[in-house]
DNA sequence: ACAAAAGTGTTACAACTACACCCATGG
DNA sequence: CCATGGGTGTAGTTGTAACACTTTTGT
């Protein structure tokens, strides 16, 4: 049963820019992971970080963020462009490791044979590559045109990506490391309500290395961003932890000035 | 005597891509100062930073490079993409402010009579903004096609710019503040041999604070990246200042720590 | 010699690291 | 009572702000 997705890509060549796309490196948090969100192609020819075109009247940011609502739902969060991509060898179907497969697969929705569909698929691209921190279970991501199946991986064991997209996520971890007191990590890729040890924990993903527990609840209490909430009965034989949110106005205050921590 | 450019005009958009250019903020020191290079359109249209398009086999960083050593014969310097501009109504000619000017200066160049190159001028442009950083002293900067005039011009007294460049310039100059540290701002913002006084006047000028001489100097000799050279006889009457150079291992090696110093 | 500038020393304080220790409490 | 969470104390270290002091040298 051969789909014929030729209408849908023309329309989307017709709306969009030539020549630029967009991709996002969309980071969550669960069990205790840096997880990213990877859609993989219908026959499985390979897995991608989501990403798509900036409509002919529309600013880049505004298509980044529609891309991103598109595919998990979520609006208005923490998105920032932090890297554009242009070597002249870049398109859909130049590259070195997966030439064949690609093929194949536009073969099998004959995407091939359409010489605008070919033409656009071939074309050198440019690459704004933008990066999203969320809440992982705030998200509803949804597989996309043929993009059959996506998933949340952890960052520490990818798979085999699309055009080196491998560097594009080590690039936006160490960006994520330096710019740590900046950014609102907790805020953003944490739910609701969590403990300390939640926060400590996602603090020691980030930084990959451990840091000593009451030092860290020392500055963390210090820097005045965080409200105690009623304690979380886990039903284990000890203490049960507080839980803590976030006071979003102080929050905001501390990420201009640098939430002084120590890399 | 009217001058035609449509031949170069054509031949410029006939090697390029199309849609997307690029914007380079290429900072000097001198004269105690943090200078731009700007260059002013012929018939004072406007001031603008140097830019140029990509051409159809080349990577946008070998652009960048290759259109910084067009305007000020600089080769391998220290130049780093740092944001792409993409709102939607961004193109050469759709500019409230100078509008009537630029059209002018089109006609007046028969500019607006090719369709070709009209429509170029109309499109819309995503553009990557780069900076670099040179000695100020050993660039050659040179007008180029319509622009007639050059000039190093000190970022605290700006004139109007072309499409919002004042905020471009302002982003870099934020952005060296904050990563300060992680920049190689002495090696290649200062000529070889330069005194202590120099380079803590560039630091002064650049985090817009004094900062205690004595301190200063203790702090810059015990990261072991310079070199103390022979003094420096300037004909005052007092002692002569000993000349300095950076230990290149050093400081690369210092820099991807971090030279830490407190902002 | 002396004014101006280069360079060194010294002290006090602030912040952080690492670790030990104590208290609280749900089961 | 005990395992775990929460909190305090402190000694050693590092960095640096502030300022006093010494050295150099052209006139």
């Amino acid at each position: 049963m051969k789909q014929d997705l030729r209408p849908q890509m023309l329309k989307l060549i017709e709306e969009s820019l030539p020549g630029v796309s967009i991709e996002c490196v969309i980071l969550g948090y669960g069990e205790g992971q840096l997880k990213t969100l990877l859609f993989q192609t219908k026959h499985e020819v390979t897995w991608s970080l989501p990403g798509g075109y900036i409509r002919k009247y529309e600013d880049i940011d505004e298509a980044a963020h529609r891309i991103l609502e598109e595919r998990t739902g979520l609006k208005s969060i923490f998105l920032k462009q932090f890297h554009t991509f242009g070597k002249k060898d870049r398109s859909h179907t130049n590259n070195r490791e997966q030439h064949e497969r690609i093929w194949k697969a536009l073969e099998k929705f004959d995407l091939n044979q359409d010489p605008l569909i070919k033409d656009w698929m071939d074309q050198r691209l440019i690459t704004m590559g933008y990066y999203a921190l969320v809440d992982i279970r705030k998200s509803h991501p949804r597989p996309h045109f043929f993009f059959e199946k996506c998933e949340w991986i952890s960052v520490e064991s990818l798979p085999e990506l699309f055009l080196q997209q491998q560097h594009t996520i080590s690039k936006v971890l160490d960006h994520l490391r330096v710019q740590l007191n900046y950014l609102p990590i907790g805020r953003s890729l944490l739910p609701e309500k969590f403990t300390m040890q939640n926060l400590q924990k996602l603090y020691e993903i980030i930084l990959r290395r451990p840091l000593v527990r009451s030092n860290f609840q020392r500055k963390m209490l210090s820097l005045g961003i965080l409200v105690r909430m009623e304690k979380h009965m886990t039903g284990a034989p000890n203490k049960a932890p507080y839980q803590y949110c976030f006071d979003r106005e102080q929050y905001e205050i501390a990420l201009k000035k640098g939430i002084g921590f120590n890399i």
